[in-house]
DNA sequence: CGGAATCCTCTTCGATACTG
DNA sequence: CAGTATCGAAGAGGATTCCG
């Protein structure tokens, strides 16, 4: 049968919750399914270096601790995915602590670092400014590479989702380079501009964008 | 010299933070290090199985990404301890999350569980209600076998601390065994009465106490 | 093609013994 | 008491293969 996995063996919330979120690659897992269902390729990608057999293994045990579960998408592309379950969608808010914490330890990318788009959505819902926010509603739309993502602000609450929005106010199109710059480089509107990043919207609209997500 | 240890090599927060706080056993040693500064000895009792060798090697890894520090305890024992530094201390709200997560996966003690009593305090601290608790101002202390902390209530806010209390205003002296049973048994006030567990302080204030700290 | 199983190497963990 | 040294066991990572 199934290998019982290791444990601590406390009587302790904390030392319970690491039992089954604290092993290699977990999170990272949770990060991932928190933006969208996904296929075992797509994690794959996502999670460069996690070996086929170790991220079956822990999707496995994910699915039997609840944290997620094995759906089909919708006809087009009636592929299995894994999707966040219940308990594992209750991450969020440890998932966002983290978050929050390691920021200050981006610093700037390394070029041996691994990068994808949607991972600074899921940063911006973080430093998302709900001040800032509450006279505001409006969906910013990004295409980064092959990504596309959008981030919808409203009553002072930001959401983001993988895709495109129906009806974006501000469509911004970039390259990973062009994002990370937009994100973390001095003159941002200036640099957007010049580069012709925005492709619907207007100047107002980028302004707003970079304010309430505090960048 | 020192191996570097592994990395996720992600430019993102979350694999940022988990190369740094991800490994094993770090995360129950900021637990213990958030009540106080500990010697090598205690570390080593409040983690049952960890070995002396990964303790000491993880010890060193989080001093030099900054999460202790070594010092020395007020003349009377002045021993060498470790001590949470700002990095690390900022990590209580991830620490609060992860409790709140796991909480439910508490259940009842199972005999070969370890438990120490100080992580109650941990988990009183994250299910403390402080609407409940906006009009008082009281300190609770808790001699538990060995050990001895204490609650204080005041403006709102509830902090724990280890050690005695200068002027508690309600004593509780239990063994482990029926402290569990005051945290998830049923008519916990008839059964405090009848074991005597109130050395001190009214019956108003254990009320209080189980209401604010939500048990 | 998605994804599970196998095999092999390397690193990390855990327990005990040992030293300042 | 505070660690260091050592060694067998378990886990991680990478490549490859097998199966639907």
């Amino acid at each position: 049968m199934s290998k019982s996995p290791r444990s601590y063996n406390q009587f302790c919330a904390i030392a319970k919750a690491l039992d089954i979120i604290g092993e290699r690659w977990t999170l990272l897992i949770v990060r991932e399914l928190l933006s969208g269902p996904k296929r075992f390729k797509d994690l794959q990608d996502s999670l460069p270096g996690i070996g086929t057999n170790l991220l079956s293994t822990r999707l496995k045990e994910m699915k039997k601790n609840g944290l997620l579960a094995k759906g089909k998408l919708p006809p087009p592309a009636a592929s299995a995915v894994y999707e966040i379950a219940e308990r594992g969608r209750e991450l969020e808010a440890v998932v966002s602590a983290i978050v929050k914490w390691g920021f200050s330890l981006l610093g700037t990318p390394n070029q041996d670092e691994f990068f994808r788009p949607h991972w600074a959505m899921q940063a911006l819902l973080v430093t998302f400014d709900s001040d800032a926010a509450k006279e505001f509603s409006e969906i910013y739309e990004f295409h980064i590479s092959d990504e596309i993502f959008y981030l919808r602000v409203h009553e002072g609450k930001a959401e983001g989702r993988l895709g495109p929005a129906s009806h974006p106010d501000l469509v911004i199109i970039a390259s990973v380079n062009e994002l990370l710059t937009l994100g973390f480089g001095e003159n941002q509107i200036e640099y957007a501009l010049d580069k012709g990043l925005i492709k619907q919207g207007t100047v107002e609209m980028l302004c707003r964008f970079i304010r309430i997500f505090g960048l």
